[in-house]
DNA sequence: AGAATAATTGTAAGTGCTTACAATACTGCT
DNA sequence: AGCAGTATTGTAAGCACTTACAATTATTCT
């Protein structure tokens, strides 16, 4: 069943039917109704393969994400893989882990399959050794190349990202508002976006007139039980905190559970704040007042972008999408 | 750049070079070796349409699953990405949401891409009414299809389940065994495994010589809050229980939620099993012994199968992957 | 050496679509 | 009617590969 299939039954020349299925407007209303009625009784369905060969497009974005199975990602590939379709793109999956030459290997990988783009899903993918990077940037030159919370400079590479500098720098400022003077700052990953909410909660100090020694800013596996034990050893150690801003719901999580190991009421004498505003801060008891990072948002930001460029339309290189704070009971604001 | 181009290169003809990239043995070790070096040091890639053209094949397998952003999805999203790469597949991924009409339409769309078979990852594909199912079992005429968590009979049509009946039984006889006299049940969904789950409850249940009535079981949305909600109302009826089995982790934590607030401890007056073994059960205060489904072990057999059939091997129909109880400070066992 | 056989290589015909360009069919106008 | 101009349709040449079959070369055997 092909193309000469349904121009022998319409009548037409497969041209004719190529431009039907092309949307093309130089067919007569007649003649495209008569093949559309031909395409449907037939039952036919273009052969993508040799659509692709003609075409040069397969309308089909790779994404690539280091885990799948990571809350953030998973929400994010939800909503890209959504949005793309709505515009009418498939999208290939790849979760490459955390090996700079997996990665490589499939970036590689969906290059040679011909997609019509590429995204970066999540802040792990920009190492911090440029030549490292420069597999993404020489892959520009084909197609464009969409970065989710990361940033590269580089011609074709647009970055969508959440502004984690004011999202803690606003969090670590109500802390401070609401009377606390000693916050601890729990981060995971010292990647683009992990250096911006490190950097927010610094800044937010420097202006609320707070100083604190290195020691109130730990890096932490984003384990719950790695966290709160963390937290326990910091409090043998005599460090005294009031407050706890994380760079992740899981580390949050772990800051309840350090606390009700230890006896310490929440948020009486200990706030925490999470962020990304996952199902775990629901979970916890009480519930996590958590940094909302807008992933849907972020999505259709990336997806919008995308379609710009191939439209054509002159697009910024870089977005920007604000966080959300969401109160719930870690904090007494 | 094409291959033509490593034809001349390496002064053979066109049909040499596929036959190199296809692995085909009638080719002599040298001119194996002097076009591989020529592809090499041409930066050759095959052009995938042309090829799919040519062979029919994409080695692209579609993966449908209601929403990937659901914890349990997600990890079997993840995995099976990975083995289906490991075996030289891609995945074409598709977020079906639940609507009929929607399944349908993606997976035409997943037909039509030419992938070389379908993965169905959780049990909500499988609808009650049996003509709702045709159009996978037509589908399979073509391509096989696999379903995770789902079971339909079918030529062509491969189910790997993990035991639920067994699951559920295991754990509820264990609530009886430690002196449990009125375990409720919640659960969320009526899908094959739902039921499963469901019915290897009330065999324990009649195993053990409890009767209760039909107030025992309760179906609720997946969600903590509605599930904390619902216990409230339930108690404030009057419905004694000393146990809560669950269909998930949510529910489960809903539950320990509605212990908090009613003041009411865990495990001693309550005890809580949860399902899925998910990041939920590590998250509540105490945690949550919860039914460890194995989603690895379950992706795994799927692929393997999937690869058997490609294989031409005899496989069987249906696949059953154990489950685990993992015991956690929700339960006195 | 020469025939028979096996291994290797090449030729050419698909595979199903897109699209530039050519051809034809319609308009409205004089 | 006849013409220019426009709308519609058709022809044929790609696109980059696979593969059956034919042709050539190498190997073995007598």
């Amino acid at each position: 069943m092909n193309i000469y299939d349904v121009s022998k039954k319409a009548s037409v020349s497969i041209a004719t039917v190529s431009r039907v299925l092309n949307g093309n407007p130089n067919v007569s209303d007649k003649t495209r109704a008569r093949v559309l009625e031909v395409m449907e009784n037939l039952g036919y369905t273009p052969n993508v393969f040799a659509r692709g060969l003609g075409l040069n497009t397969m309308r089909t974005i790779g994404i690539m994400c280091s885990d799948s199975s990571d809350l953030y990602l998973a929400n994010a590939i939800y909503y890209l893989e959504r949005d793309l379709r709505l515009n009418g793109y498939d999208s290939i999956l790849c979760c490459t882990g955390y090996e700079l030459e997996t990665k490589q290997k499939y970036f590689d990988l969906l290059c040679s399959k011909r997609v019509d783009a590429i995204i970066l899903a999540g802040s792990k993918f920009i190492e911090p050794r440029p030549k490292d990077n420069a597999y993404i940037q020489s892959a520009a030159a084909m197609i464009p190349i969409m970065l989710l919370n990361g940033y590269l400079e580089g011609e074709n590479i647009y970055s969508t990202i959440c502004d984690d500098f004011a999202a803690t720098y606003h969090a670590a400022s109500q802390l401070i508002k609401s009377g606390r003077r000693k916050p601890l700052y729990l981060y995971t990953s010292t990647s683009y976006s992990g250096a911006n909410k490190l950097k927010g909660y610094q800044a937010a100090l420097k202006d609320g007139g707070i100083c604190l020694g290195s020691d109130y800013v730990h890096q932490c596996r984003k384990d719950i039980t790695a966290a709160k034990e963390l937290l326990l050893s910091l409090r043998d150690q005599g460090l005294e905190f009031d407050s706890i801003l994380t760079s992740s719901d899981s580390l949050a999580a772990g800051a309840v559970k350090y606390a009700h190991t230890a006896g310490i009421s929440i948020p009486n004498e200990l706030s925490i704040i999470g962020y990304n505003n996952s199902i775990l801060s629901r979970c916890t008891d009480p519930e996590l007042t958590s940094i909302d990072s807008k992933v849907e948002a972020l999505c259709a930001s990336t997806v919008n972008t995308l379609m710009g460029v191939f439209g054509g339309v002159n697009v910024p290189s870089r977005t920007t999408v604000a966080a959300d704070l969401i109160k719930r009971a870690t904090t007494n604001f």
